[in-house]
RNA sequence: GCCAGAGUGGCGGAAUUGGCAGACGCGCCGGAUUCAAAAUCCGGUCCUCGCAAGGGGGUGUGGGUUCAAUUCCCACCUCUGGCACCA
C-alpha cells in the first residue's frame, strides 16, 4: 500500500533560527521535558484520567461538565495555530477536573470531504486510506501535546458505523416532511464539481477554493431549515453564554423583516403576482412593478408580444452576469417593459410591470413594487426610464418639506402620509399596521414576515461523504431506505476521474437496486450528503459511541447535555453552529432529545498568524508544532501559545516568544529541583502565622493573591496570558525570598516555619500552573514530595483575610500631577494621612505660597492636592 | 451604506464601578560568568530637555465633562469581521 507523503514543512535553518539555539548538553539535574513528557503522558493514559463512564452512577455526587473542542478535518498535519483549540480546550478540561467536576473531553475526526477526494484524484490514493493515514499522524500529534481525550469515545464520521446514523437523521428529516427534493437554481462550484449551499458561497465565491459560482437548475436536496428561522432568532436570546458577536452574525444571517405581503393583479389574465414589502405605507406610491430576471411567469407573460425577444434577451443577458456583476452597488439598475399591467389593489392604478436586473428571484417572492418617491433603488430606476414618481409621504415639519419637494433622491424617513385615500394625514408609522389591516379585511394582502435564510441545500455531486438513503422507484417514486437496512454503504470500488459527476453514479451495483417497498427495479440517489450534517450532531454521539443499536441513547445524552462549553473557531459562527441549532431543535421536537440547543456556552478562539497572515502551506508560513516540542517541549509550546495574546484575540506567532516560556520553565524547575533535600528532610507542617517574618508574611500573601488572580481569570475572563504572568511575579518574589538574607536557612522553629510557606507557595504555583503545563507540573509535585497525580488534587482556594499588605505606598498629586509618594498603613484614617502629607518635605516646598482647595484621598492609592 | 469589535513603547500585550499608563514576556543596551561563545544571572529600557535633582509631553485625531480620562460623552480617521440592489 502506497505511503501518502509527508506534508512539506519548510525545514528550519538551524544556524539562525532562534528555535535551535544550542541548549542540548542536559545534565541530571536539568529539566529533561522529553521523559518527563512521555512519561506522565502515559501515566494519564493508564490511570484513565479523561476516561469517563457516561452511565456509571457511582459519582453522581460530582457535577458534570461537558467540554467540547470542535472536532478537526483530518488535513494530515496540525500546526500551530489549530493548536490553540486544543490547548484552551485542554485546560479547561484539567481546570475542572481540578475543581471537583466528572468532565467529559472527547475528540473525533470529521472525515468526510472534498480534500481527500481530491488527494484521491491526483495521487491515485483511495480516500479512505488517505484519511486513516491522516488521522494516525493528527492523534499522535495531539497525544504528544498532552491534551487529554477519552479516546474511548472517538468518531470517525466517515466510518459506517458513524454515517448509518447520518442517514439515519436523514430520514427522520425526511419522514416528518423537513428533507426534500426539488428543482431550483443552485450554487455550483466548476472547481469543486459540486453544489454548495447558500452559508458556503462568500462574495460570490466558493469557501472552499474561492472558485466563482454560477447558478445552475438541478434538482437537489434540502432541509428545511427555514422552517425554524424564527426559533433560531428567538432563541439566541437563549444564549448568554455565546459570544454577541456570533449571536449577531446568526440573526444578519437569518435576517428577518416585517412587513406585508400585497397582491397585484394582472390586467388581461387577472393572475395575482404578490409582492413582498416592509413598507406597506408606500403602497399608494407604485408606479411601477418589477420581476426578477428568474420570475418563471415571465415567459409566459411576454409570449406573442411584439417585444418579446427583446425581453427573453434582456433576462438571459442578466441570468449571465457574475455575481459580482450582478450584485455589487454600483451596478446600474437595468430593466425593460414588459408590455403588460398590473392593477395596485389599494388605489385601483394601472401600474406597468417591468423587468429588472435588481429584483431577486431568491427574496421575497420575486417581485418588487416599484415606489420611486420612497425608495433609492426604485429612484434611480424610474429615472433611467422616466417613469412617474408619487410622493405619499412627507415630512411633517414644512421647511423640511420644501427643502425636499425637489431634490435627486428618494425620501426615506418617516413623515406623513398624503395621497393615500383614507390614510392621509397619519404619521406613517402609525399608518402601518392600519394599512395591514385594510389590506387583510379587503383581501389585498396581508402582514408578512420574510426571512433571508434560506433552506439548507444538502446534496453534493462527489463521493466522499454519506450516501443519501433514498431510492428512485419507478412505481413507487422517492423511497426512503428502512431504518434497519442502513448504512446505504459507500462502494469501496470507484473510479476517481478527474472532474465532473459523483462517481458514485458509475458503480452499477451501487446504483442499481430493487425498491424496498415493491422490490421492483429502482436506482439509489448517487448524491452525498453536505459534510456539514456529519458534524451536526456528532456531539450527540459521544455519548454512545460504540452503540450499534442506537444514534444515541436518549437518557445518557439528556444527562450530558447541553455541552457545557464548546470551543472553536469563528469561523463556524453561521455553518455549522446554526446548523447544528437546526438538528438539535429538529431532534428535540421528535421527542428524542430533552433539550433544544446544543451548546450551553461558547468560546471561539482567534487566529494564530505568522507574519500578518493566516498559516497556510501556499504562504510558507506554517509553524510547526513537532520542531517545538522536539527541542522544548509541548509544555512549552503551550504556555507560549496561552501567555502570546488573550485566546479570543487574533494574535501573532513570534518564535523568540518561545525562549521566554521555555526560560521561565526552566527556572520554575530549577528553583524546585534545588530545595529537594529541604523538600525530603523538614517536616512537613501546619502553617504557624504567629512565626512569620515580614517576607514570610509579605510571600503567604502574595500566594493567596496569585491563587484569587488565577482562578478568577480562568474562570471569568479566559485571560490566560494574564494568569500566567501573575504566576511568573509570584515566582520572582520566592527567588528572592529564598536568596534573602545571602541565601536563607531553614534551621530552626522559624526556619522550619518559612520552609513550609516557601513549600506551600511551590507547591502553589506548580497546582495553578497544572492546566497550562501539566507535564511539570504532575513531575514537580511529585519532587515536592508528593504522591504522584497532581489532578487528583483540588485546586487551592485563597484566604481573603490575607490580601491586603499592612503598608501601602500611595501617590501624592499637586493638581492630578504625581509630585511625591508615602508609604503608610493601609488603614490610616484621612486626618493621619494628610498629616503625615503635610510633613513631607517636597511637598511643603510645592504648597508654600499656595492656597489649597481641597483635598481628595482614594485610600490605599492616590492623594491628589488641589491648589491655586 | 448598516451592525459588531479594535486602535497603547521597537514587538506581543497589561491596566477600564474614572485614581500612579506601559504588569508579564520578547528584543535591545550595560554588567557578571567564560580563553571565547552559547546558556545562565544581575541592572537598565515610553519619548524628550537636563551632568544631576527635576521638568515637559504621551494610550488613533479633534473637542467636552472632571480634582483626576487609556477608561465616560460628542464628532471624526484607520483597521478587522459580519450583512448588503434584501424590496
Amino acid at each position: 500500500m502506497k505511503q501518502f507523503p509527508p506534508v512539506d514543512i519548510i525545514p528550519p535553518d538551524y544556524n539562525t533560527n532562534p528555535l535551535f539555539l544550542n541548549n542540548s548538553d542536559m545534565s541530571d539535574n536539568e529539566y529533561n521535558f522529553r521523559d518527563i513528557e512521555k512519561k506522565w503522558q502515559n501515566y494519564w493514559r493508564d490511570c484513565g484520567l479523561f476516561r469517563v463512564d457516561a452511565n456509571d452512577t457511582s459519582h453522581e455526587a460530582k457535577e458534570k461538565f461537558y467540554c467540547l473542542v470542535m472536532f478537526p478535518y483530518p488535513s494530515g498535519t496540525l500546526h500551530v495555530g489549530h493548536g490553540r483549540n486544543y490547548i484552551i480546550g485542554d485546560v479547561v478540561t484539567r481546570y475542572k477536573i481540578m475543581k471537583g467536576y466528572r468532565v467529559l473531553s472527547p475528540i473525533g475526526w470529521d472525515a468526510f470531504g472534498l480534500p481527500a477526494e481530491n488527494a484521491a484524484i491526483q495521487k491515485q490514493i483511495h480516500p479512505s486510506i488517505h484519511t486513516k493515514d491522516n488521522i494516525r499522524k493528527m492523534k499522535s500529534q495531539l497525544e504528544r501535546w498532552g491534551v487529554g481525550y477519552d479516546w474511548d469515545r472517538e468518531v470517525t464520521s466517515c466510518k459506517p458505523d458513524y454515517y448509518k446514523w447520518t442517514q439515519w437523521i436523514f430520514l427522520k428529516l425526511f419522514e416528518n416532511k423537513l428533507a426534500y427534493k426539488k428543482k431550483a437554481s443552485v450554487n455550483w462550484c466548476p472547481s469543486c464539481s459540486t453544489v454548495l449551499a447558500n452559508e458556503q458561497v462568500v462574495e460570490g465565491l466558493c469557501e472552499r477554493c474561492d472558485t466563482e459560482v454560477t447558478q445552475r437548475d438541478l434538482e437537489q436536496w434540502f432541509f428545511r431549515i427555514a422552517n425554524y428561522a424564527q426559533r433560531l432568532l428567538d432563541d439566541l436570546e437563549t444564549l448568554d453564554k455565546w459570544p454577541e458577536k456570533v449571536k449577531t452574525m446568526q440573526a444578519n444571517w437569518i435576517g428577518r423583516s416585517e412587513g406585508a405581503s400585497i397582491d397585484f393583479t394582472l390586467q388581461e389574465s387577472k393572475e395575482v403576482i404578490s409582492c413582498f414589502t416592509t413598507r406597506p405605507d408606500t403602497v399608494y406610491g407604485v408606479t411601477f412593478m418589477s420581476l426578477a430576471p428568474e420570475h418563471p411567469l415571465i415567459t409566459e407573460l411576454v409570449k406573442g408580444t411584439d417585444n418579446e425577444e427583446s425581453i427573453l434577451q434582456f433576462v438571459s443577458r442578466i441570468k449571465n452576469q457574475n455575481f459580482v456583476e450582478r450584485t455589487s452597488e454600483g451596478t446600474e439598475k437595468e430593466g425593460i417593459f414588459t408590455g403588460r399591467y398590473v392593477t395596485n389593489p389599494v388605489n385601483g392604478e394601472k401600474v406597468p410591470l417591468w423587468v429588472a436586473n435588481y429584483a431577486l428571484m431568491e427574496y421575497g417572492t420575486g417581485a418588487v413594487m416599484g415606489v420611486p418617491a420612497h425608495d433609492q433603488r426604485d429612484f434611480a430606476f424610474a429615472r433611467k426610464y422616466d417613469l412617474p414618481v408619487m410622493r405619499v409621504i412627507e415630512p411633517s415639519d414644512s421647511e423640511k418639506r420644501q427643502q425636499t419637494e425637489k431634490v435627486d433622491e428618494a425620501y426615506v424617513e418617516d413623515g406623513i402620509q398624503v395621497n393615500s385615500g383614507q390614510f392621509d394625514g397619519m404619521h406613517n408609522r402609525e399608518a402601518i399596521p392600519k394599512i395591514i389591516r385594510f389590506l387583510e379585511e379587503k383581501r389585498y394582502g396581508k402582514g408578512s414576515i420574510n426571512y433571508r435564510l434560506r433552506d439548507w441545500l444538502i446534496s453534493r455531486q462527489r463521493y466522499w461523504g454519506a450516501p443519501i438513503p433514498i431510492v428512485y422507484c419507478e412505481s413507487c417514486g422517492t423511497v426512503p431506505i428502512p431504518e434497519e437496512e442502513l448504512p446505504v454503504l459507500l462502494p469501496e470500488n470507484v473510479e476517481f476521474k478527474k472532474k465532473g459527476q459523483s462517481p458514485l453514479a458509475d458503480v452499477e451495483e451501487f446504483v442499481n437496486t430493487t425498491c424496498p417497498s415493491c422490490k421492483g427495479m429502482a436506482k439509489r440517489e448517487t448524491d452525498t450528503m453536505d459534510t456539514f450534517v456529519d458534524s451536526s450532531w456528532y456531539y450527540l454521539r459521544y455519548l454512545s459511541s460504540n452503540d450499534d443499536t442506537q444514534a444515541f441513547d436518549p437518557e445518557v445524552v439528556n444527562k450530558w447535555l447541553p455541552v457545557d462549553q464548546y470551543i472553536g473557531g469563528v469561523e463556524h459562527a453561521i455553518l455549522h453552529l446554526l446548523y447544528s441549532r437546526f438538528i438539535t431543535k429538529v431532534l428535540s421536537d421528535l421527542g428524542l432529545l430533552g433539550f433544544n440547543e446544543p451548546f450551553k456556552s461558547l468560546f471561539t478562539q482567534g487566529m494564530i498568524v505568522k507574519d500578518g497572515a493566516k498559516m497556510s502551506k501556499s504562504k510558507g508560513n506554517v509553524v510547526n508544532p513537532d520542531f517545538i516540542i522536539e527541542k522544548y517541549g509541548t509544555d512549552t509550546q503551550r504556555l507560549y501559545t496561552l501567555f502570546m495574546a488573550p485566546p479570543q484575540r487574533d494574535a501573532e506567532w513570534n518564535d523568540r516568544g518561545i525562549i521566554g516560556a521555555f526560560r521561565f520553565l526552566n527556572k520554575l524547575w530549577k528553583n524546585v529541583v534545588a530545595l529537594q533535600t529541604e523538600f525530603n528532610n523538614i517536616p512537613r507542617r501546619e502553617i504557624t502565622h504567629d512565626l512569620f517574618s515580614k517576607e514570610t508574611k509579605e510571600l503567604f500573601r502574595q500566594i493567596n493573591i496569585t491563587i484569587k488572580k488565577v482562578t478568577e481569570d480562568i474562570e471569568e475572563s479566559w485571560h490566560f496570558n494574564t494568569a500566567v504572568a501573575s504566576i511568573m511575579e509570584l515566582l520572582t518574589v520566592v527567588t528572592n525570598f529564598t536568596e534573602g538574607q545571602g541565601g536563607r536557612k531553614f534551621e530552626d522553629e522559624n526556619g522550619i516555619n518559612d520552609f513550609n510557606v516557601l513549600r506551600h507557595a511551590l507547591e502553589t504555583i506548580v497546582k495553578i500552573l497544572a492546566p497550562f503545563v501539566p507535564h511539570i507540573s504532575e513531575e514537580l509535585w511529585v519532587i515536592c514530595g508528593n504522591e504522584p497525580g497532581i489532578f487528583s488534587v483540588s485546586w487551592p482556594l485563597y484566604n481573603k483575610d490575607v490580601l491586603e499588605a499592612e503598608q501601602v505606598e500611595m501617590a501624592v498629586q499637586i493638581n492630578g500631577k504625581v509630585r511625591s509618594r508615602v508609604t503608610v498603613e493601609s488603614e490610616i484614617s484621612e486626618d493621619v494621612l494628610k498629616m503625615r502629607i503635610m510633613k513631607e518635605e517636597r511637598i511643603c516646598e510645592l504648597l508654600d505660597g499656595k492656597e489649597v482647595l481641597k483635598i481628595i484621598i482614594i485610600p490605599k492609592k492616590i492623594v491628589n492636592i488641589v491648589i491655586k
